[in-house]
DNA sequence: TATGAATGAGGGTTCATTCAT
DNA sequence: GATGAATGAACCCTCATTCAT
């Protein structure tokens, strides 16, 4: 029911922004212009103006958008105990963020150069520290503050290495955790294969 | 010796793409222009062209320079059998490599974007999977799999997320092959914490 | 005694007129956007539309408003008989006018280039030749047609170019009157330093 | 001699420049686009661009190239004893400047408001108080400054004033002259009825 | 080995204006 | 008495590329 004259009416501002993220995350920032945007919504440049201030205010809307529940993640993990089985759970659940939000995830990984002035880049890596944080335990060796980063980055890694492998997304994801926790287990000092 | 009037002589294609990669690693592909590259240079956007037929060619010729001990390190790991002392090797290659050749490295990764359609994309995505199918065993369960990938990205990661930490510069890349060569360890079917 | 709620209600038009000379006498015609004048008064650009039909029309009702005493002036004048006396009156009260609405005028005379199309510019125009009309004696020579042109100019001048000199404004007023007396007193066939 | 084809080869940078000062005078700095100038001389925007970094830079240049002589004209009046014959010999060079560099000086006058934020303005201002100092006797009464300032804006305003006036120009010319000069005579503290 | 001069395409952005509500 | 949403036209500017010299 509703009018049928405005079909999307009021919320074109949404369908911009996932718009917009399915072109970045497909053609890169740089070599995506807004009248390409425009284009595939059917609205004119200037209508992009009417609801962002500029290009880079909509990426940036985006990412606040997109990276709340890791500012949340944050959040919860740092009223946690740094047992290892926060950080686990801090890996399971960023896992799954991943998931969820992939296309920002992979405009992030793939266009850190274009990140470098684009008010995200500062914010992005902020949060990549602050999940280490959880991760290590203070004055750890070096080696296992190596194990933490890896932890993450095999995440990030297989999350998008991976999207062509043959096998099921969901055993894949939970391959890619299981790497992710052993790694986390060694700098938590635990030894032997597994946690069982 | 030598004539003084044009101390470089001969040498502007290299010189082109000396500058043209640490712009390229700096600000992005897309974002470093022709102007940029060549103003650095003191020569005009011509003579660019006298040199390189495009862009993009100024680019791929550097990746091939660049990456060509790639290769012959695919090469080598081929005729070697698939021993773990081989896959520590090539690992232990591997890392020398990213860090001697650091800039083209940084902007691979950072360029993922570009890379799409920039005729260097698929042949570095290539070389990835041959550095990942001399680290695993055929018909190796995923989660080994994805051990040997992360122990590639250890590596990667390691290189740059490691550049702003405290430090020597040294024993940072032996940590993080310590942790790679965990991983591929793990997977070669080896068990416990170091590889004694 | 009136709303509460509402407590500009209706005199909406006139902050907008209010708003809208301030900027352009600050910065111009052309470089005053009706977002900024919106932006001020915190109503949309919309508004604006509601009250004037164009942002020329802006204009051109604040400059109505504004040189209606010109208009009274000049009428008056040609009331009167084409003595000395008068001719000083008309300068003193020019004078007077120009102070009084003193950012119309910076704005007529720093916008002489968006006059010539803003149905303002000839009016202005001919008001400054009917002005002319007043001090200058018919067949005058020419000589004489310059002075009475310059006694107006310098009234003009002296309004902006002294502005930021040390000085008390009234004191300032009257010298730069005084000279103008002085061109219209020779204009008009009297010599001699001053005329008393 | 000379090759046919490319008529007006390398006065490019010049024609751009004689162009834009014409539109600019006759319209309006900001009512000239980069495209009508371009238009105009039958070559692509983008070869502006080639000559000159902005449009702003293309006045700043045209400013500079012409208001040489105003600068030589300040430097030489200020070797010069501060006698009424300087001063007049000032009023009477600048008047030739402005019929020389009308255009400019009209471009000057009727877009102060451009002038403002455009690299221009405070060089202009700073020379009109140049000039304005090599007429006034330090310690000069306020009625006196006035009257030099005032002899300047008369040459200013006649020149264009009297553009549409019936007469030779020259005689224009020359009756503004003699006004100016009575208004520095006074100034100098000469009384009496032109100079002699 | 280069340069000088130019182009065509496209970039992001801003503007005055409109109109249904 | 106003707003929300949008448009069309234009803006300044930058880019990779070309080509005669």
């Amino acid at each position: 029911m509703g009018s049928t004259q405005h079909p999307r009416r009021g919320d074109t501002r949404q369908r911009i922004q996932d718009v917009a993220l399915e072109l970045f995350a497909e053609q890169g920032y740089e070599k995506t212009s807004l009248r390409e945007i425009a284009e595939r919504l059917d609205v004119t440049k200037a209508a992009l103006y009417y609801h962002f201030k500029s290009k880079e205010d909509i990426i940036v809307s985006i990412f606040k958008d997109l990276t709340r529940p890791v500012d949340d993640l944050v959040a919860w993990g740092r009223g946690q105990p740094r047992t290892l089985e926060t950080k686990r759970e801090v890996l399971r659940r960023y896992s799954r963020m991943l998931t969820d939000a992939a296309p920002m995830f992979r405009f992030l990984q793939e266009n850190q150069a274009s990140l470098r002035d684009l008010r995200i880049g500062a914010p992005f890596k902020e949060r990549m520290a602050d999940l280490r944080e959880l991760l290590e335990e203070p004055d750890a060796p070096l080696s296992d503050r190596v194990r933490c980063l890896s932890a993450l980055f095999t995440i990030h890694a297989g999350m998008f290495a991976l999207k062509d492998a043959e096998g099921d997304p969901e055993e894949k994801r939970e391959a890619v955790l299981e790497v992710s926790y052993e790694l986390v287990d060694r700098a938590h000092g635990v030894t032997g294969r597994g946690s069982e």
